[in-house]
DNA sequence: CTGTTAGCGCTTTCAA
DNA sequence: TTGAAAGCGCTAACAG
């Protein structure tokens, strides 16, 4: 049905080759064919296929995206700033869940492999990853937000140890000495830096993290909630809480409030994420806000650098800052949004 | 680098159609040869090039997803409804952020067409794709969300104007009698569809539309926040509100607080989508929740139905219903959550 | 049941 | 400056 580019070659009267060349720009080409070419290739609407270039080209001009859960609102910005960066340069994105479920993981990687994408952005779950992709045959892989342990690739991550740092100055700077974290689930790395920021914090000012004031929270709405049910109903309960992450600080400002305690004086509370409804919330949560569209956009500019040839053999890691964003609910802020 | 089919022949000693036959399942296969093949395959980690097979055969097993921007909470779980359905058949989804531009719905759609993926799901923001995509060449087409008009394809929407109404009824139903409407933009059909069901409820009921109690809030959080403020502020305020979406009703609820109304004492207020964080407010919001995952999840079905020629060559038009989900926003309310 | 022969639509030497 | 020819990796007649 499409025109191909023999129909074009036949209609200019000239050979594939010539059109082949006058339509890329590779080769030399006359003016007087090259105008006559393009003349037929737009009378004819041609458009040459992908597919076929990409089988002799050995190159797809595609990229493959792994992140658990598009539903997760973390992700939604880093797909965009990928998917934009990517559309930029000609590239398309193919969208792959993983439900952080390692076997998951390794049936996208095979598929995308199989569809010979040219590089990857992964936000990965299984630290067997690493290992698996320092294998595969992908000409070009980032990661973002975690770097699975001996994965040889580059990487964009954000300082959550700072960030939470910072966020737990804060409080300590508003006056509080008791305050409590809310971390995500055991194991991960993501949680552990962010549970070292905070000890970090409260080390300095010359505290002594009480065991009772750190929780787990699983990164979950229901997890904060019952970590803020316990943390808030007990008797030595803390006067702040940091959590790891703004579902978790939801949860908390819910026990809160069916606690019957005023946020934030009773109690102040900080989140991480800054997810997009952060600042609409009530009382608007402060939180550190992590540079997700940036992540996204970087990664994917590093990656289509490195199909490009122009970046160094050894991997590199870019490390964004994250950055307080100081809302009302943990006092001094100012509105939020 | 990888092994071609080519390989696998000379490994089993037999020719390169062989090998597809038995890994295909196409055509006759002797025991013995087949077991040879799968053998020798097996071992060199034979995987066929999906792009040489799309050559021939015409197929990417590739969808497109347009939608405005995946970073709108709205979007996401249509995404993963559609990767999802895609990937349980062997398909893979490319990503295209729109921003509800034409222009841009127009380059994407190029580009697809260019990659030969063998259907589309389209979240449409501009009408004017729907005559685009009539004479397009995509083997199949289904619209969710909205149809444009003059759309010939399948489609997946909900009963917006149902929905409204019987979030409306529901405040009648509380006693309310001054209810207000947030809208969002004009021009839009989805808007329009949503009037129509608070109109109509408001008219069962036997009450006459306030126009001052009708307002447009551009489906945002910024503008149902201004319109919040000019209708709570008022003298003859509404007590209650429906905001055609839930980002608009937040909106609301941020202008009922700084006005120092309490919600739902002083005003009830319903939103519309159920966004993930709808029932983490404080107070939970009451809401009309659409069926998001299953609606992209469903128009992927019918895609992929279609382009296994298992769907009748008429369009068909599934329309999901909405679904009020009671939260304390508006009183009489369960706990949310 | 299996091998030979053609392409799919394009790029890319290599000659002319 | 252009054309002829080969080939990317696979599938699909068509013989045998």
């Amino acid at each position: 049905m499409a025109a191909t580019i023999r129909d074009v070659a036949r209609a200019a009267g000239v050979s594939q080759s010539t059109v082949s060349r006058a339509l890329n720009g590779s080769g030399y080409v006359s003016p007087a064919t090259r105008a006559r070419v393009l003349a037929a290739a737009a009378q004819l609407h041609f458009r040459p296929s992908h597919v076929a270039r990409s089988l002799v080209s050995k190159a797809t001009h595609t990229l493959g995206l792994l992140l658990p859960d598009i539903t997760n609102p973390f992700f939604p910005a880093i797909a965009r700033g990928v998917e934009d960066a990517a559309a930029r340069a000609g590239y398309a994105v193919i969208l792959c869940n993983t439900d952080r479920d390692p076997a998951h993981e390794e049936h996208y990687l095979a598929i995308l492999r199989q569809r010979q994408v040219d590089g990857l952005v992964l936000i990965a779950s299984s630290a067997a990853v690493g290992h698996r992709i320092a294998r595969a045959d992908f000409p070009a892989v980032v990661f973002v937000d975690r770097v699975p342990p001996g994965a040889e690739a580059d990487a964009v991550v954000v300082d959550n140890r700072e960030g939470v740092r910072t966020a737990t100055r804060h409080l300590l700077g508003l006056g509080h000495r008791r305050i409590a974290f809310v971390g995500g689930s055991a194991g991960s790395g993501t949680s552990e830096d962010r549970l070292a920021g905070y000890l970090a914090a409260l080390a300095e000012a010359g505290l002594n993290p009480d065991p009772g004031h750190i929780r787990a929270g699983d990164f979950t709405y229901d997890g904060g909630y019952a970590a803020g049910r316990a943390l808030l109903g007990s008797p030595d309960r803390p006067t702040a809480v940091v959590a790891a992450n703004d579902l978790m600080a939801i949860g908390v400002l819910r026990a809160a409030a069916e606690l019957g305690l005023r946020v934030p004086d009773d109690v102040a509370v900080v989140g991480y994420d800054d997810i997009p409804l952060a600042g609409m919330l009530n009382p608007p949560l402060t939180t550190v806000a992590q540079p997700t569209y940036e992540m996204g956009e970087r990664a994917a500019r590093m990656l289509l650098e490195r199909l490009a040839g122009k970046a160094p053999p050894e991997p590199r890691r870019v490390v964004l800052p994250a950055r307080l964003v100081v809302r009302r609910s943990c006092g001094a802020g100012r509105d939020g949004q």
